[in-house]
DNA sequence: CTTGACATCCAAAACGTTTTGGATTATAAT
DNA sequence: ATTATAATCCAAAACGTTTTGGATGTCAAG
């Protein structure tokens, strides 16, 4: 049985609520009994109950993170890295993590339903956006506090911290063009996913800057898996003209175009130049390294956690919304056109 | 402002007694009135309050995963599955799931002490079990519900399920031995692991089984990720007698390990055999695709949430704990010795 | 007409905490 | 000696639910 604060008042002949206030630093209760409280809550190995905190005051000092996931196989190194920042920032403020799993469709919508009117947690993160992202509106519709990694096409005003993904693809077009390349394929992300349509902008941009055409054949979207880049790979390399370079939208597909290149004899980096997205951990290690767009995965999902716990707080925030420039992470997987 | 209980009734002419007994279907409230306050509340939008329920009953309804990262960057395949398969299975019975994010260390163990003892979940679940385990000799010690993926070498009975891992590293040693390979390097798990104990067991009894010796210089111990398997593998490689296949503690490891050989021109499958463990998705569409011994991660993890929740609701349990086969991958990563 | 059985409802207590609004005592000022 | 002030403590209410232990009314059997 663990110890209550009824169990503590007994012990030292005082009431629950000097207790109570002797262990939350009130200044109305004198300095020896605060000092003989806080030794037998010690002693006895008191922890509040944090159920009965939570019914009490508003707050839960939770927080909610619904991963969107693919199959039942699921694994994305980007989810790992977001899960890692979320979870430390979430513990090293003192706020609990309620994680949930779901395939995007209706029945994500139940879930977040669930968090919401369950009272469960104080706000939720979101990420992978979508253009038209019914979990945002959802969410701002019923004032529930939400940060997250993306925009969307919908006209709603919610707080967020997004990368700068037409720069991004200025930025590998930049280098590709620059490297002589001009069949340039690109295995794009999802349609729905937000992040598709501003990379498209900053892809198309760059290639009409430099008069290169958009070959309707070489853009194909995959799912973000590396079997996805496998397939998608295959069938560019098996294209009577194939490509020279390929953009990827993410690494994981870029890994898996490598892939379908190198199982057909070829050498990426001089056969075929292949740039990948987010500079996830395995891709500095891969064969060959792999040249890719970084992202500051990590870093971001700390800061929308903090920035969600900012607002729970009612504490001004530095910038609601902040658009991070990527970086272009140069290695061998792109090189000059032969 | 959510609708309470008490809004329902006042709305009915109900108590709020009838009211919370008509929701939950006991006989003691007419088929009329519970027709009426099932009606209401669908249409007044009712969700009880979980956290009121949680005060009420024992019951939290929730379970626990506290998740060992290693440093920031931390990305591992082989999480993402067991999240996907503890987040899908909790959700499915619906239970809520709390994560933590936690290097192992001194404040790991503070972590597991704020969920018992702050009585925020009803049991944990482990996995990544160590030999000498201080989680769970702190759970057990202190009797809260636990299931894990592993098992440890400290006197302790637990439920689990665990991956025969010296059967696995029999199958290992089987193939590349009869592929001709005697000069065998082996990129160990982390050593406090307890499944590098059990495959280590395998590893040597099998290497005895054929008389093929144990070359100190080829047994290394690496992390578990992708650089760590990029480093080994290169020191494996420049050694003055460099092996001629190496097995990784982890596919992750092994992907590291092909990227050092092809990094030094060698073809791997054919200059060096590469062999990993667990057979997560990236593996298949690795080129080349990864020889490995396939673990089911997925179903490993729902069913060590299942059994956690059956021991929570007091039902039996078909086995306590359980060993599964695991199932040699043959890719072309492994081929014979040259 | 009484009794018992059943059907239907509800007031109050309980879960463990925090907050509200005093109550009591000691100390300082008049 | 009285009054004001400060220091220290606490009883009761509140959070929203479920459970306990009846209360009330109806109906059939005796």
């Amino acid at each position: 049985m663990p110890i209550r604060l009824k169990d503590l008042a007994a012990e030292l002949n005082l009431s629950v609520t000097t207790v109570s206030r002797a262990l939350a630093d009130y200044d109305d209760v004198s300095p020896r009994t605060r000092q003989r409280v806080r030794q037998a809550a010690e002693v006895m190995g008191y922890v509040p109950d944090i159920t009965a905190q939570r019914l009490q005051g508003q707050r839960k000092n939770a927080l909610g993170f619904i991963i969107p996931t693919f199959g039942p196989r699921f694994s994305d190194p980007f989810f790992s890295e977001i899960l890692a920042g979320i979870g430390n920032e979430t513990g090293r403020q003192g706020y609990d993590l309620l994680i949930s799993t779901v395939a995007p469709g209706p029945q994500e919508l139940e879930v977040y339903h669930r968090y919401v009117f369950g009272r469960r947690v104080d706000g939720l993160l979101a990420v992978r956006t979508r253009r038209q992202d019914q979990r945002l509106a959802f969410l701002i519709e019923n004032n529930f506090p939400v940060v997250a990694f993306g925009r969307t096409e919908l006209p709603l005003s919610f707080p967020w911290i997004d990368v700068d993904g037409a720069h991004g693809l200025h930025l590998v077009v930049d280098h590709l063009v620059q490297l002589g390349h001009r069949r340039i394929a690109y295995a794009r992300p999802p349609e729905e996913l937000m992040f598709d349509a501003e990379r498209w902008r900053g892809f198309e941009d760059a290639l009409a800057h430099y008069g290169v055409p958009i070959v309707a054949d070489l853009i194909r979207h995959g799912d973000l898996t590396q079997a996805s880049g496998f397939r998608l790979g295959g069938d560019l390399l098996d294209l009577a003209e194939p490509p020279t370079a390929v953009i990827s939208g993410n690494d994981l597909m870029a890994l898996g175009v490598m892939a379908a290149a190198q199982g057909r004899g070829m050498e990426v980096g001089r056969d075929l130049s292949v740039i990948g997205f987010d500079d996830v951990t395995s891709s500095e290690h891969a064969h060959p390294p792999l040249t890719t767009v970084r992202q500051p995965i990590y870093h971001i999902a700390t800061t929308i956690t903090d920035m969600l716990i900012k607002i729970l707080k009612d504490e001004p925030l530095q910038e609601r919304q902040r658009l991070v420039a990527p970086e272009l992470v140069l290695r061998e997987s792109t090189g000059p056109l032969l």
